[in-house]
DNA sequence: AAGGCGGGGAC
DNA sequence: GTCCCAGCCTT
């Protein structure tokens, strides 16, 4: 891209940005904090799906100081169902960095930015502009989908490679002082207008004219991206469990998938009725009712869960030091459980 | 370079 | 069903 076609890029989409950049909860007042969680919980996550986590979690937490003294259980519960749970440990441990290292203010500098745990090459360049006008690129799905299409790459952007190569291109290009309106416009165009899967509104686009995908008529093939790999099916036995009006639920191991989450218990592969009785006996449960509660199936990016329920009503017990045992009112207050067991959790939610 | 790590919306 | 989302971290 030669320097006149950069200045005009500059002009056209930042002039289109001014006119349509969507209201958004955090662009009212963009701080070095909120630009910081609203960055986070951005990660992988849309926009839409962000909004209640957003301003919910900015009234319960709004300094960096009371972020980095929260509980756990309680961060969880601020991020249950946001998916990625690893970001709000990490969030807690940056923040505990921030005050540490940085005096309790959020860095401007790349690479200290860079140092933080949770925050990358892209979140280092979205908070270094947005929060403190820095040059820097913030290079996002959208954004490789968008400078792929300008410039005609028919490179894999999942390759570092071709990420480099469109990285420095958006730095030659991001000469405005306005770095961060041009960074969130870029992200912008492509989460409205330069949409994935085929589905480029070229009509509708502000730099249509100096777009070498559509003016080659390949926009809509643009970007090539691997193929994905399969999922595993992993099958799970889950068990709900009352005894006096209480439900057994146990926390996960510290590591791993849904880390420290909490969940009802629940074994590998499915277990017929008489194996769920054996099961149960080991735990302590000798006289029990038990009733299926069918089959759900949750989908994550790289595995499947396959689940059939029991409930089991639970007469007499030997010992209960397996599980802690909660009313309904106080899973929904205190404890994290996620998506994934949703099916088994609304009988709860209803009583 | 590749895989783990959530959940949901659009088609 | 498939794709992909304001990605990061570990191996």
């Amino acid at each position: 891209m030669d320097l006149g076609s950069m200045k005009q890029f500059n002009i056209k989409l930042l002039e289109w940005y001014d006119c349509n950049a969507r209201i958004l909860p955090w662009r009212d007042d963009p701080s070095p904090y909120r630009v910081w969680i609203s960055e986070i919980m951005l990660q992988q996550t849309r926009v839409d799906t962000v909004k209640p986590y957003f301003k919910r979690f900015m009234k319960a937490v709004p300094t960096i100081q009371e972020l980095a003294d929260i509980s756990e259980d309680r961060l969880l519960k601020l991020w249950e169902g946001l998916g990625y749970y690893s970001r709000a440990r990490n969030l807690k441990k940056a923040a505990a960095a921030i005050m540490q290292e940085f005096e309790g203010q959020i860095p401007s500098d790349i690479q200290s930015l860079k140092s933080l745990p949770g925050i990358g090459p892209y979140t280092s360049g979205a908070i270094a502009s947005i929060a403190f006008g820095v040059k820097a690129p913030a290079i996002d799905g959208n954004v490789l989908r968008v400078m792929a299409r300008i410039t005609a790459n028919k490179g894999d952007i999942a390759s570092p490679r071709i990420k480099k190569e469109i990285e420095d291109l958006v730095s030659q290009i991001l000469t405005v002082e306005r770095a961060g309106d041009f960074n969130q416009a870029l992200m912008e165009l492509g989460a409205t207008v330069c949409l994935p899967n085929g589905s480029p509104k070229c009509a509708e686009c502000p730099v249509q004219a100096l777009c070498k995908g559509h003016l080659q008529d390949i926009a809509a093939e643009l970007p090539v991206k691997a193929k994905k790999k399969d999922r595993r099916i992993e099958q799970k036995t889950i068990f709900v469990i009352e005894y006096k009006g209480n439900i057994a639920i146990r926390q996960r191991a510290n590591e791993g998938l849904l880390s420290s989450l909490w969940e009802f218990p629940n074994v590998e592969g499915h277990l017929s009725y008489e194996e769920s009785k054996a099961r149960l006996k080991e735990w302590g449960i000798t006289s029990c009712e038990i009733m299926p509660m069918g089959t759900s199936k949750h989908i994550f990016t790289h595995l499947e869960w396959h689940m059939i329920g029991y409930f089991i009503l639970v007469q007499s017990i030997q010992e209960y030091n397996n599980f802690i045992w909660a009313t309904g009112e106080e899973i929904k207050k205190q404890y994290s459980i996620p998506t994934a067991f949703k099916a088994y959790s609304r009988l709860i939610n209803d009583k």
